[in-house]
DNA sequence: ACCTGAACACCGTTCAAGT
DNA sequence: ACCTGAACACCGTTCAAGT
């Protein structure tokens, strides 16, 4: 035993990433523990230590991996106007959660210990997504400082995911994924219709 | 020891839950054990067993509690018209998550086990939030029907919430509690001229 | 009837020791 | 250099035993 060198380092990670994220979708992020996935990958525990500082590093691994997830889907958009295209981004996202509940709602059930701030490589990834809002409301209202160009990502954006957030945890309250997404185009679009119709911004 | 008799289960159990209510406070959610609140009031752990079927059981109280509070704030707002009513809980929700955040995220960060669902109880205070929004709406718009008025009310709570939960996990990002206030404002007065424009309800 | 204390089956994290 | 195994200081939950 020890200085087994089946795997490389790296090697080793991603076997570890992938164990975790199979643990998430079939149990939850409650379920997640690092001797399951040591039991997993067949290593033990101290092993994951090697690969990573401890276990928010790595969860903050699978956060950000949902992240590029989420990415990866809003890139199959196809183009259309602004005003639909945020209403296409809206019915991804929740799709997207709604689809993989439990990876999705690892990301806001997980907080970092006080001390430690988030990464700015994550912050980056979030940072992303709003800008793709914020691109389609420059098209939208091209006059718009960009001030109020983020305004209105933040708010909408905000809107979208707080839709999800609260249908999809209360979801036994007999709302089927449809009639929330019928949520999602109301707000999308009525805020919209505010924004482009309001003096006010 | 053992039959100390110093307080009934009824004071045991408000004295515990005052106890994890002070180190959600202080400390976050993830800080909360049983043992901890047992040292805090001076029983030990296994008495917690004898008021609470479980720490599930404890922490949906201690949720419960939250909600109560977020309705007590709401049941301070004056009377004003429906529009400008929407605006102000929207403050309100903020001003009170920003101010009681780790009492507040515990609402989300804590999800039951997959075979425990939310109690009726529990759901009927989310359900009575929700009420509140919806009596905005039939004001605003009284010929709409009542499934119109639920999605409106259901929308723009979500909106609401939404803001509040990614401004405030993101708060590093340099956005002050005022700033969050004007996404809010946006989105509800948006959303509000929307709705009201719109012939697409 | 109330409460304890100890046990059980778990955690995350560290690190001396082996190859 | 890589990996283990055991330890440390924790968890939630149960329950026989004491008063």
């Amino acid at each position: 035993m020890a200085r087994r060198n089946e795997h490389t380092q790296e090697e080793l990670k991603e076997m570890i990433i992938a164990a975790a994220e199979q643990i998430v979708i079939e149990q939850g992020f409650s379920a997640l523990t690092a001797r399951k996935i040591a039991a997993k990958v067949n290593y033990t525990v101290g092993s994951i230590y090697m690969v990573f500082t401890n276990m928010d590093d790595l969860i903050t691994q699978l956060k950000a991996n949902v992240l590029d997830a989420i990415t990866e889907e809003m890139n199959q958009l196809r183009h259309v106007p602004p005003a639909q295209y945020l209403e296409e981004m809206a019915k991804t996202y929740l799709q997207f959660s709604s689809q993989n509940f439990n990876r999705w709602s690892m990301i806001f059930e997980h907080r970092l210990p006080d001390g430690n701030p988030v990464p700015e490589w994550y912050q980056y990834k979030v940072e992303e997504a709003f800008q793709r809002v914020e691109a389609q409301f420059k098209s939208l209202t091209p006059s718009c400082s960009d001030i109020q160009i983020q305004r209105a990502a933040r708010a909408i954006w905000g809107g979208i995911h707080g839709i999800c957030a609260l249908s999809l945890s209360n979801r036994l309250n007999s709302l089927d994924v449809y009639d929330i997404e019928g949520n999602m185009v109301l707000l999308v679009r009525n805020f919209v219709i505010g924004w482009i119709n309001s003096a006010d911004r």
